[in-house]
DNA sequence: AATGAATGAGTGTTCATTCAT
DNA sequence: CATGAATGAACACTCATTCAT
């Protein structure tokens, strides 16, 4: 028990490094990379301004860590695919309700405005995220559809567009007005239309009659 | 003499202004609010640092003052929209190229950039281009289908998701990637694709059969 | 009148250069090029720490500056050789009187060892200054030495290794004193002495009997 | 046991402190006291940062300490006057020869310098030096000479000057070459032509003529 | 109107030092 | 005794803004 508690310790990333962490993201999501200070992030994550400097090298490094950090936790909320549906409807209707109710979550849309302000000074941070995040997610959803036009359920001419444009349906109305203008996250009715809209709209165009 | 000389001071659209409002779009889209120097905003645009604060009374009052030109500048020539069509398809096709060719631009994708990157702090000016930008343009494209409904050419339940689903299912896929990963603007033929491609699946769910 | 004023307005260097490397000097003879901080440089020149840096581009530059013209000031003071003097032994007791005097000064001393206390960090300026002062000094000497060679007045075999060491037998005794044991600058009679045995044995040594 | 162990307590030159000197060395030589931090010299002594404290109240202290061994120790090496020669001549050569090599060897000149950057930080360190180092070598030099003089081989009306100028004369042109120039130590042969011409001209002037 | 010299508050970063373990 | 995590006061440097000319 007490060698648990010490072995703990032996891995230093642990406890304040999170801490920090956690007071970065409040105060470079509230601000962005450059109108946050480190005294600021210091203050908020309660350490000394120096303990920063011991955990990170850098406030571009500190930045960078976050974001990965961030990724990794949203990749992994967001691409969890349920393949276990009766039908494709009841699947794409599914995945889009999770899709646009988490993508235009206050904290989710806060991260990618982050992202896209720093990507001109950081372009490998902003590259690492679309490749982890849409392009991934696009990729997900076009290996599903492809697994679905060999069931022969939908005939797609032209299927990485398809996905894409089918995240479009679903992502863009509530991010760029999250994004741009602040309007609150839709609430569950609303997703719920979008999803079902996009999807009818969708299907329309793909699925195979029968 | 002495009249034309004040009439010159009541005109503040002269031509120094001119001049720096493109030096600071040359900085600020470059490098982003906070990162943009007013040294180097005044270099750029070959006036005095002083003549600066002549024009402007501020960082943030030049920074307004440039999205709000650019907003209008860009506003007029996307959405010219040419109703002269023989029929809904082509005018879609004609609509959703021009869109996309001029809303993936680089100069484009960075004016948005910047503006999402200022939008912490300049919640008005983000929200305004929101308004002029992208709900205007859905709020276009709304109208443009009602009409065509009133024709019997469409049928659209819910016609506001359907001029935003059209939005993003155009937009989303280029606008993402140049905006995160720095990828090339799509070339005319890419342009093409996606343009037929949204099209085609739009009209498969709304258009009325006949 | 008016005019000569603005056109020393139109020299930038001129004054508040000079009163800014003014504040330097005290400071970094003082405390040291490490030592010394920019903000103390400020308040001695009584300027602010930004124009500091509207003269100079950093540290460095600002240290690098103050030396090369303290070079300059004092090369030019000490090697002004009387040529004009009866004899050999009247000219160099002469060289020697004001050399020593000179170079045992508390202001020359101080600048001495700022100079190698710096010359890990500024090798170059290092170089620099002992290029133009002790080497060019030592040069100077053997051209003279030559010249009296040349006139049988003297005989010496290695005229630049004599030149070096009389260097020596001049300089280093008050130079090693005042620079470690912060003594005293010699006086005037101490200094006599000095130059007067100086030359008395480098005579006995070199010079031709007749 | 006991006792032995506190007996290691009470001798503070443990290997500890022998090991921390030796890093606190390295990193003082090489970039003088400010410029060497605490944590470059635990690195290189390999300890940590806290035990530097155990052992020296501060960086100051560790500095002294370190100065302090390095002219006992250079000390030591220079000043061992070797009686023991046929003639006035021959012993002046060889400590001569002795006294260049070692104070021109570059790790001598490295402390040198390293004394007199800090010789306004630590004027009580610099002094100590002096005295110990060319102030005390000057005096068993005047005693030497004082020794040949009452034997009738040398005749000098002032020996303290002389002694100090017979160091000048070999320890100058090198010494400010290395500490300026960062000119590399003088070979064997340019030392042999130092010292000897040093001398011939020292006894030249001060030579019982026999 | 236009300048550019001058400012001082603010930035990211370092480092000697302390202290709980 | 030895550690190394943590500190906070200092540092060099930047920059939006002002003002005498």
């Amino acid at each position: 028990m007490m060698s648990s508690e010490s072995a703990r310790v032996a891995a230093p990333e642990s406890a304040k490094r999170a801490q920090i962490i956690e007071g970065a993201r409040r105060c470079f999501l509230a601000s962005g990379f450059e109108a946050a200070s480190m005294a600021e992030i210091a203050r908020e994550a309660k350490v000394s301004k120096g303990t920063l400097y011991v955990y990170f090298d850098s406030k571009e490094a500190l930045f960078s860590a976050l974001v990965e950090q961030s990724r990794r936790a949203s990749v992994e909320r967001l691409m969890d695919f349920d393949y276990e549906h009766a039908n494709v409807r009841d699947a794409l209707v599914h995945f889009a309700t999770g899709l646009i109710g988490k993508l235009s979550a206050p904290e989710h849309v806060a991260l990618v405005r982050m992202v896209i302000g720093a990507s001109e000074k950081f372009p490998g941070v902003a590259r690492d995220y679309f490749e982890a995040g849409p392009a991934h997610g696009a990729a997900r959803l076009a290996g599903y559809l492809r697994e679905q036009e060999r069931l022969g359920m939908v005939s797609i001419p032209d299927i990485e567009t398809a996905a894409w444009q089918f995240f479009g349906m679903c992502h863009h109305p509530t991010l760029i007005s999250v994004l741009l203008a602040a309007r609150p996250a839709p609430d569950g009715e609303r997703v719920r239309i979008l999803a079902e809209t996009a999807v009818t709209t969708f299907l329309a165009a793909y699925a195979t009659k029968r």
